[in-house]
DNA sequence: GCATTCACCTAAAGACTTTAGGCAAATAGC
DNA sequence: GCTATTTGCCTAAAGTCTTTAGGTGAATGC
């Protein structure tokens, strides 16, 4: 018989267009197995369980989109960087719904800080770098953008934005505006 | 044999306690049929299918959620409507994460809009009146309310503000300033 | 060319889902 | 209060997915 050729890394890869295909719920060892017509448990050599699959997708897709807000960032500052990055989210997440779901999966923490999970938020200090803001401000923004970016993403999925006026492009450019606007004008302190 | 008493409301109900024990994905007929004495097959009088209870589950948080907001809004106006409102989205998720979980669970249009969903964008739109935006800005604040709730809560859950200063605590309330500040100056026109 | 390693296989057991059909308890009609 | 119907839960069975154990042939190393 003919070897498959299946690596982890391999099946990773699979495993994220499969997501994007038929939903990261729905992807399967079985239905990986079958792509690649190979029985099931020859997968367990590459991977440990179904469980760790997923993990490793996801790591993947986070791993990509750090890749891509690299890029849009080289050479921007800003409200330049600020809608480069943020875009590099709702693209990622529209082109690749399955692996930004899979990107959403709750990580235990060891695992997430050993992926891309830092280098992302190392990326959205950076975008900050354009706005005057102090420590703890800076992390408490830090933390803002990423539950909209984060949440952004989820409802338009979701289909919360869909088949109503105005329509969800336009929603996306007017919050950039009102981020950026935030950004430079961020509350001092807390007023009671 | 006694009659163990199963209506589809009870099995919701159950199934909600079981999604905050166990975590929603976790959720499934099988348990939940342990946990009433009562053989898998006899659920499915009560409920269509697992799809079906899960999706149930989901509305019927939606509507606790809906709720107990309606609650928090009651008599209050401004920034204090604000803050009440988004902590019952807070403290829902920390109080019942399995619930708040099943909240954020992908539901086709109709079933969403047949839900508490409107009764969610209705409710916002009322926090919003302490404010002064006009339309169609109103629903762009709309949309960037859910997403910071949604997306906060999420990634509070996922364990990405764990571990590290300043704790969630003090990042929330700042964010909540920050909302205020923003929606009291929300920009008027795009700014390239 | 032989031994080892590695890649994939078969086999099997356990869990969850879903459908079909049956019996007994609850309810309704008289 | 007895019968008839409905309803609630059951057994049975088939299908899918996961996971482990152990086997066989293909690739690799000496």
């Amino acid at each position: 018989m003919a070897r498959a050729g299946l690596t982890a890394d391999r099946l990773v890869r699979a495993g994220a267009e499969l997501a994007d295909e038929i939903g990261f719920e729905q992807v399967t060892a079985s239905e990986l197995a079958r792509r690649f017509d190979v029985k099931v448990a020859s997968l367990y050599s590459h991977v440990r369980n179904s469980q760790d699959l997923k993990t490793r997708i996801a790591l993947f897709a986070l791993e990509e989109m750090a890749d891509r807000a690299a890029d849009a960032l080289a050479g921007r500052a800003g409200k330049d960087a600020l809608v480069a990055f943020a875009d590099v989210y709702r693209d990622y997440a529209r082109e690749h719904p399955g692996r930004a779901a899979a990107a959403r999966m709750p990580l235990d923490p060891a695992t997430a800080a050993a992926g891309a999970g830092p280098r992302h938020a190392q990326m959205t200090r950076a975008v900050l770098r354009g706005y005057d803001l102090a420590e703890p401000e800076a992390t408490h923004a830090v933390r803002l953008l990423g539950s909209v970016f984060h949440g952004y993403s989820s409802l338009e999925r979701a289909g919360g934005f869909s088949h109503s006026a105005p329509d969800s492009e336009e929603t996306w450019i007017r919050i950039l505006d009102a981020l950026d606007a935030l950004l430079r004008n961020w509350p001092t302190a807390h007023t009671p």
